[in-house]
DNA sequence: ATCGAAAGTGAAAACCGTATTCGATAAGAC
DNA sequence: GTCTTATCGAATACGGTTTTCACTTTCGAT
């Protein structure tokens, strides 16, 4: 029986590699073009289009995070729990602590079932300002 | 003592009662350009910068909601209640129903505040797919 | 009612993040 | 080594939002 959902088969590259690099490096979330930067500044070009694809490539397979901020650009970064988690965020340094929510977990299953919703899913982030900031 | 964030002093004008009408009329999240075309179909033309500056406003005066999806586009709705809220948003016809969730409010300050967050603020959003869409 | 300062309007153009195109390149299977 | 096909990336397209700027309108003051 074939799998509908056949992954494409991941090759691996130099600019994957390098773009996998990068977030190891990295403790916040980044966009793909401050990635790109830097990439650039180590020396190892990558085209901005790979940096894109790398990143989402990454986004599917699970080993990245990604939010959406509220001006609409997507910032990444590398996952280090596996599991189904959300972040608290520093508006001014970007740190961000993953944390979990079994609660809100709950609650969010609940409220759809009341309301008869199927196929949920949901979005929770915290914003803040880390102690670091606060001076 | 002067405000440090004085309000400009809002306008009535055509436009803007014309936008906030059109909201009235809606119960479901459409992004300022579907609210647009809405405008210039019932006659009242309103140009598309005017209504994303009007969306924009009602959005500070906290008046309407705004949810940025995934893709970036943002979309509004008239905020029925008054205090903080969130939403249970079907994927297929956008209906939304507002919920209110104390459990999840007071997670959210907890584990900010456990990190020494402060000025915390977060998004909370739950998507599926609504009884009707789902036959 | 009239005036004037300042907010508001909107067509056009700029912005900016992201997606697509497509010819060249390079993994990986054999 | 050869072939298939994913990947690359510069250029270009795309789409939502913002800025520009000359003109209009609101509204408090007179
Ligand atoms: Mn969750
Ligand atoms: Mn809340
Ligand atoms: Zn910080
Ligand atoms: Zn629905």
């Amino acid at each position: 029986m074939s799998d509908a959902s056949t992954a494409p088969a991941r090759r691996q590259t130099r600019q994957r590699a390098a773009v996998a690099t990068a977030l190891e490096s990295l403790d916040d979330f980044r966009s793909a073009q401050e990635i790109h930067d830097q990439l650039r500044q180590s020396g190892e070009g990558v085209g901005l289009t790979t940096v894109y694809r790398a990143l989402q490539a990454l986004a599917a397979d699970g080993l990245v995070d990604v939010i959406v901020r509220g001006d609409g650009e997507a910032v990444y970064r590398r996952c280090s729990s596996r599991g189904h988690h959300h972040h608290l965020v520093c508006r001014s340094c970007r740190a961000a602590i993953e944390v979990e929510a079994p609660s809100v977990e709950e609650w969010a299953s609940r409220v759809a079932r009341q309301h008869g919703f199927t196929e949920v899913s949901h979005t929770v982030e915290v914003f803040g300002i880390c102690p670091d900031c606060a001076r």
